[in-house]
DNA sequence: AAGAGGCCCTGATAGC
DNA sequence: TGCTATCAGGGCCTCT
């Protein structure tokens, strides 16, 4: 659910609130997530201290005082709660994805420190919690995906001579984290649009100058999805202003069937299914 | 090797 | 009201 805008969203804030802070216990509910929650999870934080929240594409990565990384993946519908101990009712909301009332269901996760938890909500538990012994296995882990959007390395020549001959649509390598690392869906159409390609456009027909144009539009959505504080889509009932306010800067996704907002543009926003996800696009200015 | 498709899971919503 | 179908922001695995 949460691409990187989203997900650097929530570290932000998670860092803020837990960096520095000693973990008195933690609880796990559900281990049945994407990946099973292991056995020693709960005792490898316990009297624990948070050193840092880090960040690479869509995963989280806790900084554990005894060398142990925790790999954090909200998945399609992980969300991270805080609740303060001294009102029970009181949801600390220090980014969208945090809603007043914790919801019932779903709180797989509880890490506890002495003024407040962090709880993990996800419904469909696509999301995982992963405990790593060594930094050799993270940069393992990491090092087959893909670069960053924002980073140098997703460039004009990179991303040209990768797509270069390649026979799928540039859609599908927007998603493809092994190409670029961070993207979802809806920031796939939002990139597309701004650069005036359509989504089913084969990658091998791609210009150099295309290739520009992804690369730059890339950190210009995700730079601004950031500053609007990501994307809300579901709406949480009792949410305060803080929610992310992206979504209303939407050009396409969601769309279907009204005007482009490009000024001399008379075109329509299609969806359309491609490889199982929606895309959305402007039928006449998108080529 | 690259690309297509299915699958993991629950909830919200639309249509009958 | 209650059924069924479809869709949802992700990513892995398998098959061709």
């Amino acid at each position: 659910m949460p691409e990187l805008p989203e997900v650097e969203i929530v570290r932000q804030s998670l860092d803020k609130k837990i960096r520095g802070q000693i973990i008195k216990k933690v609880i796990v509910k559900n281990r049945n997530l994407r990946l099973k929650v292991p056995r020693n999870f709960e005792k490898n934080f316990k009297n624990q201290k948070i050193v840092k929240v880090d960040r690479f594409s869509k995963y989280l990565i806790l900084y554990i005082s005894n060398k142990t990384i925790c790999i954090v993946h909200l998945g399609m519908s992980g969300t991270i709660h805080i609740l303060e101990n001294k009102n029970k009712n009181l949801i600390t909301n220090t980014s969208f994805y945090h809603s007043l009332i914790l919801p019932k269901k779903h709180n797989h996760i509880e890490i506890i420190f002495e003024n407040f938890k962090i709880i993990y909500n996800d419904p469909r538990r696509f999301g995982f919690f992963e405990i790593i012994k060594n930094r050799q296995y993270l940069k393992k882990k990491f090092y087959k995906l893909g670069p960053e959007p924002l980073s140098s390395k997703f460039s004009t020549i990179y991303i040209y001579s990768f797509l270069n001959g390649k026979q799928k649509n540039i859609k599908n390598f927007l998603l493809d984290q092994n190409f670029v690392s961070g993207i979802g869906n809806i920031y796939a159409s939002e990139i597309l649009y701004l650069c005036k390609i359509k989504p089913e456009k084969m990658a091998k027909y791609l210009s150099k100058k295309d290739c520009q144009k992804i690369s730059i539009n890339s950190k210009k959505v995700l730079l601004r999805a950031i500053r609007k504080g990501g994307s809300s889509i579901k709406n949480f009932k009792n949410t305060s202003g803080k929610r992310g306010s992206f979504q209303n800067e939407f050009k396409v996704y969601q769309r279907e069937g009204s005007n482009c907002k490009r000024k001399k543009c008379n075109g329509i926003i299609y969806r359309k299914t491609i490889s199982n996800r929606s895309s959305f696009f402007c039928n006449l200015c998108q080529k």
